[in-house]
DNA sequence: GGTGTATATGTCGGATATGACATATATTGC
DNA sequence: GCAATATATGTCATATCCGACATATACACC
């Protein structure tokens, strides 16, 4: 739950409507932070394969190695359209998103 | 061109490294604003679709109906993360969002 | 043309994300 | 173990986005 919807929802003191309205909004939620996710590991992979160092990306994007960082780490600070551009700065298509989006979690290295 | 990247190329002078180089940031602008009127499009087809007035998503949302009516104007002050806070609030998942990316514009009605 | 309802547009103070930077912690090759 | 390089983490002032609100326009139906 990210700290925007966690703040609106303890100032409600956590009286949501009905559970169903509870579900939902956090079906919601876990799409959105899924979707985070996926982009955010398809960046990494898509810069690791191709070479190319965090700063080198930054640059490309005209941001910093630490932000990049923050992108692969799936931080809340980072916006999906923050995300998305370094995404894309990659040289990946609107067709690859769609890809991350619908391919299953590659399973994390032991 | 969005309003931040516009900024930062006057303030270089125009002056970007090679024509390679603008060719690729421009083509990454592109899919990222195509990324932004798809989902935004796709989210006014489904409110409407399903007979819900802006006002009533927003209360959904708890943002405001002028801010609906600016995601669907694809008014550039609305974030891809309020974007898609809609689109999955409207109880699209994320495969309805990789559809929306990989189909074609549907025409303009006359 | 008046009333009701839906949508669009503009503005505002406050909240949040931004790039820059400093610095800490891997990781790699010697 | 020690450089060198890559990546991670933390802080800051400023730019940008937020919800709220006012108001304008559009579109019914009467």
């Amino acid at each position: 739950m990210d700290a925007r919807k966690r703040k609106r929802v303890e100032a409600a003191g956590w009286r949501v409507g009905s559970a169903a309205e509870f579900l939902e909004l956090s079906a919601e939620e876990a799409a959105l932070v899924e979707t985070r996710l996926a982009v955010s590991g398809a960046l990494k992979q898509r810069r690791v394969r191709q070479g190319v160092t965090q700063a080198a990306l930054a640059k490309k994007l005209r941001s910093s190695q630490s932000r990049v960082a923050k992108m692969e780490a799936g931080d809340p600070t980072i916006s999906l359209d923050l995300l998305l551009r370094a995404f894309f700065a990659t040289g990946a298509t609107k067709r690859d998103l769609a890809r991350v989006l619908t391919s299953r979690r590659r399973p994390v290295a032991a």
